[in-house]
This record gives C-alpha cells, structure tokens and sequence, in this order.
DNA sequence: CATGAATGAGGCTTCATTCAT
DNA sequence: AATGAATGAAGCCTCATTCAT
C-alpha cells in the first residue's frame, strides 16, 4: 500500500524532473531548436528514460502547458466564486489571478503561448488535444462567468461574455508574446507585468457601459 | 540601363513568385513542418534556386513578413498624416488600416505573428533583424503618434504613447493568434475581424480619460 | 536433494512458461518486430525475468525450436525402429509422425523453419547452435534410416539416404512456409496438412525404382 | 527528348547500383543485422541517397525481388509456351528455367524466399506487396500450366494443377532454403543444384500416374 | 529469485543546403 | 540563371540489456 504510493510520488517527482527541464531547454532553444538529447542531459536523465514519462516531444511539449493550465484554471474558479465582493475588486482579483500565473512560471506561460500559435497543436494526440481544449474552454468559460457579473450589475457593456473573456485572454497572450518577443529584439528589461496591467485597465474602464446621459 | 532595370524587375517578379508560394506552404504545413522542396514545388522551381534569392529557410520565413510590415506602415503613417481628422474619425481610420492589413492578406499576418512567437527570430541574420526591428519600431511610432493627438486633446489618458502602442499591438496579435488556435482546435469560422472590432472599440473607449467630476 | 529436485522443476516450469509466451508474441509479430517486453507481458514476467532463463533474445528464440525438434527426433526415432512393419506402413508413418509434429505446434514449427531461414542462426551461442545442429542432424538421420530400408529392399531407388532425407525435409519445410506465406498474403484458409500429404506421396512415389523390364 | 531518355538510363542505373549493394549487404548480413548506412557505404553514396529511389528499407529488400520474380516468370513462360516439345522435354526445360533463376542470382533468389518467409512482408506498402502477389501468382500459374499438359496427356495423376506448382514451388524453395542454413552450420560447400535435380526428378516421377494394371 | 526503471547505442529517416551541369 | 541529384548531419525514437532494490 505504502509502496504502491511511493512509487506513484517517486514516478511523479520524476516527470516533474523532466518537465523543469524541458521548460529551461525549451526556453532557452524554443521548440523547433531543443532536441530531447538536450533535454536529457539537461535533467541528467538518458533519452530513452523521457520516453518512459512522455510519448513523445510534442506530448511532452504539451505536458508543460497542461499544469499551468490547471493552475490557471483554479484561480480563475477561485475569483469567479468571490460572489461577496464588488465588482471592482472581482475585476482586481482576476487581473491579480492572471499576473500570478504568470509569476508562477513565466517560461512556461510563454511556452504555452507559443504553443497555441504554432503547428505543434495539429500533431498532439487527441486525446492530449482534447485535454487542453478542455481546460482552455474551462478557463475561459470561468472568465466569462466573471465578466457576466458585470453585465448583469448593468456595469459593463452588453456583450457575449465569452466574446470578452476571449478578447481578454488575447490581450494576455499578446501582451506576454510581444513583450518577450521585445527581448529577443531589443534588450532584457521585462515590462510584461505594467504593460498587463495597464491594458487589463484600459480593458476594463473600455467595458464600462457609458452612463445614459 | 534598361538591361540593368529589366533583370531587376525580373528577379524581383521572381522573388515575389517564392513569396506566394512559401506563404501557401508555411500557412498550410506551419514553418516547422514546410520543406524547402515542398516550397520549390508550390512555385514551380528547383530547391536551389530558392537560394539564389533567399539565403536560407529562416530568412525567406522572415522575408514574409517583412512585405507585410511594409504595407503596414504605408498605411499607418497615411493615418498619422490625417492631420484634419477629428479623434474619433482616427481612430476609426487606424482601426480600418489595421483591419485592412490583416485583410491584405491574413496568411502572412499570421506568419507574421507566429515568427514574432518563434524561436526563428533568434536565428536570422543581423541584417534582416534590424530590417524587422526597424520596422517595427516605426509601425509602432505610427500608432503611438496617432494615439498621442488623443492625449493632447486630453482626450486619452496620459500615458506613454509608446506603450499604449504596445498594447495596441498585442491587442491585434493577441486576437488574431488566439482566433486562430481556435480554429485548429474547433471550426473552421472566422471571427477574427468582429473580435478585433469589439476589441478596438472597448480599447479606445478605455483609452478616454475619465472625465473630471 | 528433493529441494533441489523440486527448484529444478520450478525452474523448468518456468522456462516453459516463457517459452509459451515468447511463441505467441513471435508468431503474432514475427522475429524482428516482437520485443522483449512484449514477450515479458504475455508471460506476465517483468523483463528482468526472461533474463535469468535465457541468456538473450536469439536464444530464446532458439530455444523454441530445439523443443520442437526433440520431439520430432522422438517420433522419428520410434517410427524407425518399427522393424517389423512392411516399407508401406512405414512411409505412412513417417509421414503421419511429420504431420503431428507439425499439427503439435504449428506456430513453433513456423518459428523454426523462420529461424532456419534467417540471420538469427547466425548470431546464436556456440552451444545452442550446436545443440540444434546435433538435434537435426539426428532427426535427419532418422529420417535417412527410415529410407535407407526402402532402399535395401530395392524398393527405392538408390541414391544416399541422407539426400533423400535432406530432400523430405526441405518439402517438409517449403509446404510450410509457402502456404503459411499464402496466408499473409491471400486468406486465413490452411492448406498445410492436405498439400503436405499430396506432396508426401508424390515424393514417395518418386522414390519407387522403375521396375526393370 | 534523348535528355529525357539519358535522364531515364541514369536513374535505371543507380537504382541498380544499389540493388547490387543491397544484395550484397543483406546477403552478408540478413535483413535485420543489414542497416541502411551499411548499404549506403557498399554503394557509395550516402544514406540519404537511397531514399531519393527506394521509400525505405522494407521497399528497397523488397525490390530484389521484384527483378528476380520477373525473371522467373519470363522462363516459366517461354517454358509454357513450348507447345511443340513433348512432356519430357518440357519438364526438363522447366527443372532447368528453375535452375537458372536460382544461378543468375543465388543471393537474390535466397533472399527472396526469406522475404516469403518473413515478418517484413507484412510491412510492405500495399502496392508492392500487390505486385508481389501479383507475380507470384502468375509464376504459379506458368508452372501450372505446363504441368497441366502432363496431366492431360494422362501422363500425370489427375490433380489440381495449381495445387502441383505449389508444391513444386515449395520443393524449390525449401532445397535452397534448406541448403543455404545447412551452410551456416556446417560448411560452405553448395549442394542446392544436385539436391534439387535430384528433388525435382523425384516429384516429376511421383507425378506420373500409376499405369493400369 | 524477481523486479522494472533506467540505460544508451544505434537504427531509420528527413531535409536544409550545395554544386556540377 | 536554373536545375535537382546528392549530401550528410542530426533528430527522434526503440529496445535489448543491466542492476540496484
């Protein structure tokens, strides 16, 4: 009983090995340029050894996105729920909530990003895809719920508010994306989190329904 | 001389020709699955001579969006220059552009995104870099010019212009990404252009200073 | 001394075990593509296992073979020691005792006459290699023997016994593969036992001296 | 027109190239032990060059077979043919089209039955695996024909024909199999020819019908 | 004895790039 | 300038085998 449990955590312990390494090389490389010798070396592991943990580079790839995604997912259920307070302070939890996803493991944000924009989402295995389509529809949906509040205080504008949350999501992703790509061009300073935080403001004042006169 | 001009123009006919095809290709495969050979074939041409016009992979990837920038700011600077226009007229002027480009030709646009979120950025030669920064830099000095008038007419908050830009700019990846993830994952619509529309409105209504009491 | 009777036993109940496992996943797979592990699975083994009974891959394939062949020589032997009875009845038993052996185990027998006809022959221990090449050649004998009376009888034609025998045993083998290869090609249907009966008695005919005239 | 044609030889001829090599190597090796850079060296060229001509591994041991099949079945043909000779010299033409097949290219011929009886078949792209079958079948049947003559002359026993060239078929291939693992074993000494003249007079003397008393 | 996680060598294959024609 | 056959480095992945528990 107690074996069969540590050796579940040990097993897990050791994918959590391979996936903080993936997140250093694929970081460090991007996807295209990391191979998984170098992730191997990188978690002192053989090659063979990931294939014991992951099918394959793109599921390991995606296994990155997957955890953040349930984290993120949690969060966003957590501010959702706070049916107490204002919309004010719901609206700063949930930017609060997003800024510490992205805290939590910028590299793998930026990984998952960058695995939405790219061709590895068609080559996943379904059932991986399904599973991140799953928490992507989840989190959104959360976001939305969110969003609703406001809309039914009659606060914001009355729009799809999944059409919103999609939109907020999008200013997320682009905001990081750019700002990271600004590195690579340009310099290492990181204005990932004012930059979010001003657009998450101007979001939401531009959600405000205006005052009928 | 005229010998000189025709040859120019034929070799540039030529490039334009790979452009086309590579944008089909890319689009269709994405960069890291399309082959050098399946682009040759897509216009009509011997692997070798591609690299008698680009000198690599990554740097005929880049080529694509270095056209599309281009245009870009031809038609961002015409709507710095709209120096008559009131605000509102503007903006809707710098919406259109921005929409047009897209409509221009999506597939590049999105390329274009996706180099921005790529690890191939990080390979290009130091020419086409500067050339892409340069670029760049200048779109985003076009729309931080535009959203300046705002602020001069106290109309938009007082921030920096650059960095309103910025979030602009991400705003319009941001959207355009993430609409088309979801089209991997889900369908085959396209709501990349009611999107970006809601989300420029809700932008620029964010964008205005809250009046004074 | 009856414990190390009885670990005796264990431990060829074992090996038989394994080797009733390997023989399924070979035959379903074939040589090259079945794994280890496969073979571990079905015998419900870890892969550590298969080791400690058989020193590698070939050998266990070998192995499957020399049972087969044991019992082949047992047959044969016992046919050829039938004195007493008239060549007729003898021939018919050889063949019959082929047959059985045949419908004993056909998938083993596929295996051998596979590893008969592949490179892992090559590969095999000295020993094992030796002990197989002891085993046909006895079997061989057999069969030369069984012949070798047609012959003194002035019955059969007069040619050495072992090439005869040599001649059976490629019939005995080309019947079975080629219609177990029609198999895999064509249909699920089984010609083994009636071609190899035609085949027997057409090459016992053969056998008969022309009477002089 | 005659670029065309060159074009056309040159491709012929390195295909050839590296079916010699390939012979050579599988011959030498086996199929599992060969790999494709052994090939590629025995060729002179590398590895990437044989997938410009053959799609992988399984194809390229196919192909061999292929030619050899197409050989054999032109001399079966020409043998079926021979309305004019009589039955005698027919079979005679037939033990010597067999035996010539098997001499212009032992190694191939050899191979050829490891792939009959071996797991690759089953890994073959169904087109080849049709043409296979596809000529397979028309070598039985040439074969079937002619004995079929025999059998309406009422000079053979009255039995399918096809089910006859089956176990002729089988005969040839079990004596070279037989006889090339017996070389592994044993020596190098090459008893395929005496071994199956001798076989073949033996089924065509078992195939003639029993004279009424 | 048994396990099964880990190893790591090595296979097949792809594909960006070159270069003789 | 254009070709396209050839290259060969390098990637992904498999799997027979080992060894600490």
């Amino acid at each position: 009983m107690g074996i069969q449990e540590r050796k579940e955590r040990e097993r897990e312990r050791r994918r959590q090995q391979i996936i903080i390494a993936a997140k250093r090389v694929f970081s460090e490389k991007g996807f295209g340029r990391a191979t998984m010798e170098d992730i191997a070396k990188e978690a002192e592991l053989s090659p063979g050894t990931l294939y014991l943990y992951f099918k394959n580079k793109d599921e390991l790839y995606a296994s990155l996105s997957i955890r953040i995604l349930q984290y993120l997912l949690i969060r966003l259920e957590h501010v959702a729920k706070e049916a107490s307070a204002c919309l004010e302070t719901r609206m700063e939890s949930l930017k609060k909530a997003m800024l510490d996803v992205y805290d939590f493991d910028p590299l793998v944000i930026i990984n998952m990003f960058h695995l939405q924009s790219s061709d590895t989402l068609r080559n996943l295995s379904p059932d991986l895809l399904t599973e991140i389509k799953d928490l992507s529809r989840k989190a959104l949906g959360s976001m939305a719920r969110i969003l609703e509040t406001g809309i039914r205080e009659g606060v914001f504008i009355d729009r799809h508010p999944i059409a919103l949350a999609d939109i907020l999501w999008a200013l997320f992703s682009g905001v990081i994306l750019w700002e990271e790509s600004k590195k690579v061009i340009d310099a290492d300073k990181d204005f990932v989190r004012p930059t979010f935080e001003l657009a998450f403001d101007i979001f939401t004042r531009g959600l405000r329904a205006p005052k009928p006169a």
